[in-house]
RNA sequence: GUCCCCAUCGUCUAGAGGCCUAGGACACCGCCCUUUCACGGCGGUAACGGGGGUUCGACUCCCCCUGGGGACGCCA
């Protein structure tokens, strides 16, 4: 392929690996590989371990299986930070040596003292640059000490930066202090782990949560101590719960994984999440391919945006009928199985499943549920009972009866089963409904189902005079 | 408290000064189709937070207020 058409550009998808890959997480991570797509570039997975209390592998492997699912392909990586702690190393005895970074004694009690004297004055708690170089204070060593490393930002003018989503952005240096970028054990800290990593991974648009918006400054501020130019950012809104909150677990399935397990389809999720938040004109159901098509940062609502079960379970009912049938089958599977049947060569298929419920249910869990009488008599309890005393009675009792002997006779075609039932119908001067009911809550013990004959097809003759013997002997038990 | 960001129907959004009597979608409510449930079709209710400017003209531009959100860590 010739190198001319690929572009240069670079975005990576940066999650620190402390928990599942939230509906938030999962949409920066769309938009990002979106972007990288859209323009023929490049998408790096990095996972931000530096917090080694809080990372787990188990995170890592939901982020990764997440991402997986949702079929958001990276290019490079994953890079994981902690293997990158040379690198980081060399940086910092770089930026002492030059004076970018200093050694700051205090002891995280005198810190904490300091800020509540600023709060209590009203003032924005930050670290007042007492060991700066060149301060008396920091001449003299407290014994016992270890140092952290900061990061001497400047002190004068502002830093200012044109976001793709959120405009222009001014930041004075003077509400900036000189950041931690390496602790006391001496590993490095987030913000300073950053924008190594953007800068030897050439980084190039940097699309994430706008909970970084306050770091930026300080990230650009670093970059430009260092000699290069940051990279364009594209600060992302927040996705909030329905009830408008922030995302939490209290909100119920917040993590990417549950909804694959609730059986939505992953197209659906992608168009969902890019909904929102995002728009292309009027457009509401595309395919992920659609969505690299289109895709646009310039695009994207600075205002943060709800969730919203309804419109998903809306969008994957439209993405179901989208599907061809045998692979929508083949997504069903696992999900039939749950239930504790198996589509085989005495049971129906799960094609036929598909085509009969895909327009009645929006989840394959719904579909799986909803089809399960194909491959399971209803069970004969109460309830059942009791829908079919009111379903058979005194004036549909002949016809049913004759129905069941015809069963045997007819060929076994749709066309012929609606046939064989609405002229048994006629024949007793009844409408459709009063013989297609009764048999409908015999079979399936719901009176909500596929069209009857439909089912009946799908279910076969002898499975079918197997569920409507009762009709024959009059027994009901 | 200080700084940053945001603001169109209940929700997701279109809208880049006259195209707006503000469009679409979900949800909701009717009607139609009908073999129940769905699907589908048709129709309906419903919004530019408030106040000042700028302009011949503001949903669109500026300011203030209000209301939301985020950040202020030896977390990311």
């Amino acid at each position: 392929m010739p190198e001319s058409i690929l572009s240069s550009d670079r975005t990576r998808f940066a999650p620190s690996p402390t928990g599942y890959l939230h509906l938030g997480g999962a949409r920066t991570a769309l938009f990002s590989w979106a972007y990288a797509r859209h323009h023929q570039g490049t998408f790096v997975l990095r996972i931000e371990d530096t917090d080694r209390e809080r990372s787990t592998d188990a995170a890592t492997q939901a982020i990764l299986d997440s991402m997986a699912w949702l079929g958001l392909t990276y290019d490079e990586g994953p890079f994981y930070q902690s293997a990158r702690m040379p690198r980081y190393r060399e940086v910092l005895d770089d930026m002492i040596a030059r004076g970018l970074a200093y050694y700051c004694y205090m002891t995280p009690e005198e810190l904490d003292q300091l800020r509540e004297a600023q709060m209590a004055r009203g003032e924005k708690p930050r670290y007042d640059g007492r060991c700066r170089p060149g301060n008396t204070v920091g001449k003299m060593p407290p014994p016992g000490v270890k140092p952290v490393i900061r990061f001497r930002n400047p002190d004068d003018g502002s830093v200012v930066w044109e976001d793709r989503v959120k405009g222009r952005v001014e930041v004075a240096n003077s509400e900036l202090d000189d950041l931690v970028i390496a602790r006391s054990d001496g590993t490095p800290t987030y913000n300073f782990c950053v924008v190594v990593d953007d800068i030897d991974m050439k980084i190039t648009h940097v699309i994430r949560g706008d909970d970084h918006v306050n770091n930026t400054p300080r990230q650009i501020n670093i970059f430009r101590a260092l000699g290069y130019e940051p990279p364009v950012f594209a600060h992302v809104p927040t996705v909030l719960g329905e009830d408008g909150q922030k995302l939490s677990k209290r909100h119920g399935a917040v993590g990417v994984m549950e909804y694959a397990n609730a059986g939505y389809l992953p197209e659906a999720m992608i168009n969902f999440l890019a909904r929102l938040g995002w728009a292309h004109g009027n457009d509401e159901v595309f395919s992920t391919q659609m969505l690299c098509d289109w895709f646009e940062l310039d695009a994207i609502s600075p205002a943060p945006s709800r969730f919203n079960t309804d419109k998903l379970r809306w969008l994957n009912q439209e993405h179901m009928k989208l599907l061809p049938a045998d692979e929508l089958g083949r997504r069903l599977i696992p999900f039939l199985e749950k239930e504790g049947v198996m589509p085989g060569a005495s049971s129906p298929s799960s094609t036929d499943v598909v085509t009969l419920f895909r327009e009645r249910a929006t989840t394959l869990v719904e579909m799986a549920r909803a089809a399960r009488f194909l491959y399971v008599a209803p069970e004969r309890d109460t309830a059942y009972q009791e829908l079919i005393a009111q379903q058979i009675q005194d004036n549909n009792r002949a016809a049913l009866a004759e129905i069941y002997d015809e069963i045997s006779a007819i060929e076994w075609t749709r066309d012929a089963i609606q046939s064989l039932l609405k002229v048994a119908a006629k024949r007793h001067g009844l409408k459709p409904p009063q013989v297609m009911m009764p048999i409908r809550a015999l079979v399936a013990g719901t009176l909500h189902t596929p069209s009857i004959d439909a089912i009946l097809y799908v279910l076969g003759r002898d499975e079918t005079l197997t569920r409507l013997r009762v009709l024959k002997t009059g027994n009901e038990g």
